[in-house]
DNA sequence: TGTTTATTTGAACATCCGTTCATATGTTTA
DNA sequence: TAAACATATGAACGGATGTTCAAATAAACA
């Protein structure tokens, strides 16, 4: 049994060296990749993608989409900060009513490439 | 206390009525928007990600993959089944190694679009 | 054929995450 | 100022999710 290189690694990553060493020295930071994944976690739940959809067409008060989507004003409130923390929404307030609308327009634009994705399948 | 709607809205779905239910009718289909969410969630964890990245760069057999991100050969290889079920990769096999690669040409798009947003924030 | 190598798979575990419930905050109106 | 309304917030609960560990495939080699 000849020499092992780390606690779990086979051949491949000797015989492979140059190319994996090679990709490595492309990868953005893990800084950003994290970023990246935090962003899309958030567009990963169905309820932030339906209000994020909704916002698209319009700025909606959080009752608005509380009955929109048929869901409890707290759980949309809770979305909605995720939303916002994301920087993908803004609001304003109008008295008792804060309204929400979209605070990018790069939504619609990821929105789009995940529909060319998913329409693909067949 | 005039007529309440339903178990929980308050007056706002009275008056924006007609907005909501505009609204309603613009957005897509449960079906469509849980299965984007789906597809997003893929993208929203750092493992996968890194995964995505890399085999952009090249194609990669798994212990290639685990000993640039510097992980287990099981973990990967988890992460790999997901991402072939999302058909964002395939494989081939060649003798005993099995190598990875990218299913999609709009992976990069999504990241891109991505990256214009966490780029923008001040 | 038995052993080594590369990968997959299932169960277990800990952690994360979304909703609910109760309550707090902030604004308007009586 | 008290009550009503719109929203926010924190704790708690249950379910989803990623990694680990052990064991199973599957191909190559001796």
């Amino acid at each position: 049994m000849a020499a092992k290189i780390s606690v779990e690694t086979c051949e491949c990553s000797v015989i492979h060296e140059e190319v994996v060493s090679l990709v490595r020295e492309r990868m953005p930071e893990e800084e950003t990749l994290y970023d990246l994944a935090e962003l899309f976690k958030v567009f990963g739940d169905t309820t932030r993608i339906r209000i994020l959809w909704a916002l698209h067409e319009a700025e909606l008060c959080v009752c608005d989409i509380a009955f929109l989507l048929n869901m409890t004003q707290s759980a949309i409130s809770h979305q909605l900060r995720v939303l916002k923390q994301a920087k993908l929404v803004k609001n304003r307030r109008d008295g008792k009513v804060i309204y929400y609308s979209l605070d990018d327009e790069h939504v619609k634009r990821i929105f789009d490439q995940g529909m060319i994705h998913i329409h693909e399948e067949k």
